[in-house]
DNA sequence: TTATGTATACTCATCAGTGAGTTTCCTTTT
DNA sequence: AAAAGGAAACTCACTGATGAGTATACATAA
């Protein structure tokens, strides 16, 4: 038994993080979070204010670590911007391939609870989002694009379509497709910067 | 009383359609459905299966209404084919205003069900989304563009990019984006074409 | 009089959340 | 330095509500 309270939150937030990505928010009971965390439905509760409460804290604890993947895939690539931005697609569709992988869970988070505007959850998704639309818009603005706002929204577009098309085709031809249109639209702006 | 099994499985397509779109899936009680109907749970379950069974039959109701919406935006615009797949977008746009607008059901629904692979209803979605890809690379085919496929396929990407953004920012200026990113992308392969 | 359609009233499982009590550890008092 | 007190971290067993699905019986039209 451990008596660190510390310790126990982050074991109770890695099982939700397991369950509720897995199965979805709605489908996965607080006991069964419990249970995989390894102690009691009370425990949780004194923990974590209330499922939604729980709910919230899980996604939040995704966005770091999702933004660094990303930053990661894009700054590892070498060549122009437009290959860095399809290195990101490139890495979404490596990451499609392992069996427990079920897109994004900010997205179906969100989806699953469009009938409750203004949830921490959703929140907290849309956050996520943004902060990795500022992140590209910045990049592009770095490289003196001159409209690097809606470029960035542009990709956003394609890499969320991506995510949303693999909920319902489950084959990774479309993330590239996705990938091709957001470095042909990086290419254009990039000759049309060239241009001025 | 209506003695009338169309009727009534009408009837009870419609509820469940109301709530399944406007709550999501596992929110929503067949007993809900069935009180909405305005009859008990056992004669719903005399017309369906199971509530699986009912999930599936709301998508498959909504998918030729939803594909004749998209083409209707599409055939009453005026101007080139790009001017007429940016009206898609801007009737998502005009949708999107309304109330009870919640996104696309196809998707929502379909990440709900992602620990489910193979529910019929996510194979619904799947048919639907097939076939209005299906359409528009049939549209720029009769256009003679020679990437038809794929670039239907992009559109596609970005009208689903839109979907989901949706859910979390419920700002339409990503519609337009989303539009406009499409429309150039059908720009750039007419201009293609006339180059050969 | 037999098929079809509908209703009442149930089963049993599971849900989010809690009441009441227990263990552990740290601090303060003696 | 030992005992006492109290807060923090935990468990067991429960509540009341609601979930999907059903057994049985009645009604109506052919």
């Amino acid at each position: 038994m451990v008596r660190n309270s510390e310790d126990t939150k982050k074991r109770i937030l890695k099982a939700a993080n397991g369950l509720f990505y897995a199965e979805g928010i709605r489908a996965v009971s607080v006991d069964a979070i419990a249970a995989k965390a390894g102690l009691t439905k009370k425990t949780l509760y004194y923990h974590f204010q209330s499922k939604d409460d729980l709910v919230a804290e899980y996604l939040m604890s995704r966005d770091q670590p999702n933004l660094d993947a990303m930053r990661k895939w894009f700054d590892e690539q070498e060549g122009s911007i437009a290959d860095k931005v399809y290195a990101i697609f490139d890495g979404v569709v490596q990451s499609s391939q392992h069996p427990k992988w079920r897109g994004c869970g900010f997205l179906r988070t969100a989806g699953e609870l469009a009938n409750m505007p203004g949830h921490p959850a959703i929140k907290a998704g849309a956050a996520h989002k943004k902060r990795f639309e500022t992140w590209l818009t910045e990049v592009f603005k770095d490289q003196k694009l001159n409209d690097a706002p809606s470029l960035a929204r542009q990709v956003v577009l394609l890499l969320d379509g991506s995510f949303a098309v693999m909920m319902v085709h489950h084959d990774s031809a479309y993330i590239e497709a996705a990938g091709r249109a957001a470095k042909q639209l990086v290419e254009a702006s990039l000759k049309n910067k060239k241009r001025k």
